[in-house]
Parts: structure tokens; C-alpha cells; sequence
DNA sequence: GCTAGAATTAGAACACGTTCTATAAACTCC
DNA sequence: GGAGTTTATAGAACGTGTTCTAATTCTAGC
């Protein structure tokens, strides 16, 4: 039993998937999960539904990802790893670590916003995942508090400043869950991370 | 089928309820809600549980309240009330904002802290709720702010208290799902919510 | 190639949130 | 105090996440 475990923490993990056959059946399962998650939200990403669109059986979808908010998490990983890429390419601009912050949080969020559907369906999971997710929800925070503090400075962020970009992560987050079950608007959530900002950094 | 539906408002907001039987079916309710999350959290809070232990029955507690979200964030508010009424019976100590909602910000925590699995109950159901307990949602966020602007002053908050106020309730929220999934420990918690503090009143 | 073990499959089975149905009890208004 | 309406009850039924089973296919080491 010990080395079939080890083997399907690896599955889980997403790190070295022994054959291509299995680094693309895990790929199917995120793209299928991705686009059911596009069209109809967190309701919309039915483990049947995922097993079928990614041409998997429901047992291997469990073996890759071991509950639907794993593999919810997960697949935001893999979003924000897209993101991070997208942003590493061009400069942010602006003149302080208050302007660039600003940039890249208003950037991040009206992509966000302009898929509505996901942003629910990956902010529930974040944020309703239990202990057994713990590995992969603190993934996803380090890589969003690192789209921060990379927006912060070039160099290797201070403790200050990397206390300041999770209270910014904490603070967009919940905006983005206020936004999600619409007691925000997208004008709340963009005044109320620039307020925060501004509180923070200037 | 419209005066039956606005009956059926008065009932979840919790106004009103016409006859004394039925406002101690309610509170039947919301005290086995608490008394099953208290003892085994989210998960222990299983309607048919629920249903059993106040003594009413499935579609009783569906009348009452539509979904173990809005049970789960009516109960949340429940317990947020009686916590400050008892703050209101003392005063709260320190010579400046800065001092006084650290004050409340460490009582409350350790409150909950005392009682995990409730802690947890709650926070789930408050993170997860979708648009349809907004309501519910907005009246807890409210009583949380409300919390952190008395401690500020006495007076009518300013805009700017109230943007710090929320502010500081994302940060203590996104710290409580942290504990209650345990990637943060007690110690790291009390630790991110003064940093904060400081960062933004002193 | 052959065999042992691991991975995959199809589908049944189970758990719990939610909805529905039929009946009984409680309330309201005359 | 009776007719009509609302509320409560017991329990079946349904949907979707999760687990289990038996059979099949793959893969590694010989």
C-alpha cells in the first residue's frame, strides 16, 4: 500500500506523472473542469460531467484529484500559473509599489471579471476547501501574494512588504467573494482595493 | 402564493415570528445548529440532524430556514449579537483606536478559538454562501464592521474608519479560514492581525 | 512473450442536501 | 364551533459528491 500511496500524492501534486499518457489525461481533466466551470459556475463542474468531458472514468478522476475542490484548487493553480507567465512578459509600469500594485491588482481582476462564471467557481472552492486541501490552497496563496510583491520591487521582498501583499491577497479575495455573490459591484471591489492600497502603501 | 411568500421572509430574517411556538421552534433550531457544529463542525451540521434534535421536522426546518447556508450564517449572526452585547456591558480598554480594536480583535479571536469546530462551521458556511443568502451574509458582515468601528470611537465612524474597519474584518476572515484549514496556527493569526493593525492605524 | 502488480473502466451503491407528497394539527375568521 | 387556510409532520424520492466492485488494459521486470 506504501508505494501506491506515494505514487498517487504524485498524481495529485501534478509533479511527475510517470507516462504522457497520464500528464495528458490530467491535462483533459483540468481543461474539462475549466470549461464546465466557464459556462455554468461551481454548480456546473459535476464530477460525472468532468469524468465524461475529460473521456476519463469517474475512479481515475478521483484518483487524480481526490475531491472537487482539489481539483477546483488546483485548476486555479494552473490559472494564476497562466497569469503569472502573462505578466512576467511585459513591464509593469508606474512609478511606486503603490501604482504598480494598483496596475497589476486591476489588471488581475477585470480578468477576472470577465469570466464571471469561473471566478465563482474557483473563489467557492478557495475558499470553502477544508484542511485536506491545505497543500493546495497554500499554493495558490503564495503565488498570488508573489504576483504582490514581485509588483512591489525587483529585488527580494521585505518582511513588511511581504506582510502588506497578503493583507492585499486577503482584502482581494474577499472583495472578489463579496463581487462573486454580488453584494459588490465591480466599481465596490476597484474602490475598495485602491482604498486599501492607498491605506497601505502611501 | 405572495402573502404565503412574504410569511416565509419574516421567517428567515427571523422578524416577527406571529406565535410564541414558533419563535421557540426557531430557537430550537438555531441551538441544535450550534450544539452539532460545536461538537463536530460543517459536516456534523446535517439537516436530518438538525431536524431531529430540535424536534421538528425536515420540512419544518427548510420553512424556516432554505439551506444549511442561510442556518449556518442566521446562526453565525446569532452568536455575533451575543458577543457584542457582552462587549457592550464592559468598556473596552486603551488609549487609542490602535490599542482598543486590537483589544476586541484579541478577545474575539480567542473566543472563537475556543471553540474550533463551530469557528469552523461558521466560516465555511459564511465563505461559501452563493447570492442567494445574500442577505444573511451582508447582516453578519455588518455586525463584524460595526464591531471594529465602535472600538475605533465613540462617534459616527468617517469614511476612512469605515474603510479601515472592513478592511481589517477581510484580513481577520481570510485569517480564520487559514486557522480553521489549518495552514495558520493560533500564534500566526494573533501575529498577521496586529501587523495589520499597526499598518494601518499607527 | 509471461506474469504480477498497477491503472483504468463501467457502473452500482451510498450519503447527505434538498424537494415533494399525503396527512394531520393549528390557526383565522365568520 | 365549523370551513377554509396555513403550518407542521413523516417519510419517500431525487441529485450530486464520493466510494466500492468486478472486470479489463497497461506496464515493468523476467
Amino acid at each position: 500500500m506504501s508505494p501506491s500511496k506515494s505514487r498517487t500524492d504524485a498524481l495529485m501534486a501534478g509533479e511527475e506523472l510517470s507516462s504522457a499518457a497520464q500528464r495528458e489525461r490530467r491535462k483533459r481533466i483540468v481543461d474539462a473542469t475549466i470549461a464546465l466551470a466557464s459556462k455554468g459556475g461551481f454548480d456546473a463542474v459535476q464530477m460525472r460531467a468532468v469524468a465524461d468531458r475529460a473521456d476519463v472514468a469517474l475512479g481515475t478522476l478521483y484518483r487524480y484529484f481526490p475531491s472537487k475542490v482539489h481539483l477546483l484548487v488546483s485548476s486555479l493553480g494552473v490559472e494564476l500559473e497562466r497569469a503569472q507567465e502573462k505578466m512576467d512578459r511585459a513591464t509593469v509600469p508606474g512609478d511606486s509599489p503603490y501604482e504598480r500594485v494598483l496596475f497589476v491588482l486591476g489588471r488581475i481582476t477585470r480578468g477576472l471579471q470577465r469570466n464571471p462564471h469561473l471566478t465563482e467557481a474557483m473563489t467557492r472552492a478557495f475558499t470553502f476547501a477544508d484542511a485536506s486541501a491545505g497543500a493546495e490552497v497554500d499554493r495558490v496563496a503564495w503565488l498570488m501574494e508573489s504576483m504582490f510583491t514581485r509588483a512591489m520591487s525587483d529585488e527580494e521582498p521585505t518582511d513588511e512588504q511581504k506582510a502588506i501583499a497578503r493583507v492585499i491577497g486577503d482584502v482581494w479575495l474577499s472583495n472578489l467573494v463579496a463581487w462573486v455573490t454580488r453584494r459588490a459591484t465591480a466599481t465596490d471591489v476597484a474602490n475598495r482595493l485602491e482604498l486599501t492600497v492607498r491605506l497601505l502603501l502611501k
